[in-house]
DNA sequence: ATATTATATGAATATATACTCATATATGGA
DNA sequence: TCCATATATGAGTATATATTCATATAATAT
């Protein structure tokens, strides 16, 4: 981590501003933590289903032709980040989505997709 | 992937209307690889500084606190996926962003984990 | 040409994570 | 109570990725 290269195009102020600036190591961390979540297309697809209506379990392994284990783990994360929340219902547990941000971010997401391809 | 609980609760055009509308498996893994690339403090911090001003290699080194190793290939990166632009300047090589939808993307994430504190 | 400086890159390693398999838990029905 | 169904979870494995180390490349200056 100590490096040969020095830091010479910045001044020692531009530095300590610059450092000062940075969001805590807490909000960086749950920021990565964050769109880490979305950092997955299991995760995406059952985002989007839920995005569409309430399912169960067993559907949305259906829908995405993903195992039941692999679902269930993947709710665990979605649940811990707040995305999802559940209801249950005789043996069924439905999964809904629980935060209104989350059309937003594919949105923006969208964008940058689609200025790459004019580039 | 072959399971003993089935799809019950909702119905086979239900089933085949969601499977329809479900985006591109292209447009999906282009989507989990741009939120992947947020998924990383060290690119994060990349991404602020370069959202105060262009800066050369050496001093995002100093100022993530990182090797110069690190950050050329954290940089590589956010060069693939089109986040940042360089130019050459001597010997130095000076790094800056290359989309202008990444504050908007900051801005959704932070209003996520806003919500997350509320509760 | 040679040395110096800045950056990039390949290999190796350590860590994280997504999936599968087997099994546990929970709820409702016979 | 015993069984069936739906979901959750722990362990194991395979893969991806972030960092470091050593070295290569590129540009400039002497």
């Amino acid at each position: 981590m100590s490096e040969t290269t020095q830091c010479k195009m910045i001044s020692a102020d531009q530095k300590k501003n610059l450092q000062d600036r940075l969001p805590s190591l807490e909000v960086l961390q749950r920021l990565s933590e964050f769109f880490g979540v979305f950092a997955d297309e299991t995760r995406l697809k059952i985002l989007f289903f839920l995005s569409q209506q309430e399912l169960c379990v067993a559907d949305l392994a259906t829908l995405t032709q993903m195992g039941q284990s692999a679902i269930s783990h993947q709710l665990k994360v979605l649940r811990l980040t707040r995305l999802v929340k559940y209801r249950k219902e005789k043996t069924s547990i439905f999964y809904s989505l629980d935060d209104d941000h989350i059309h937003s971010v594919f949105e923006v997401a969208m964008e940058h997709i689609l200025e790459g391809d004019r580039k």
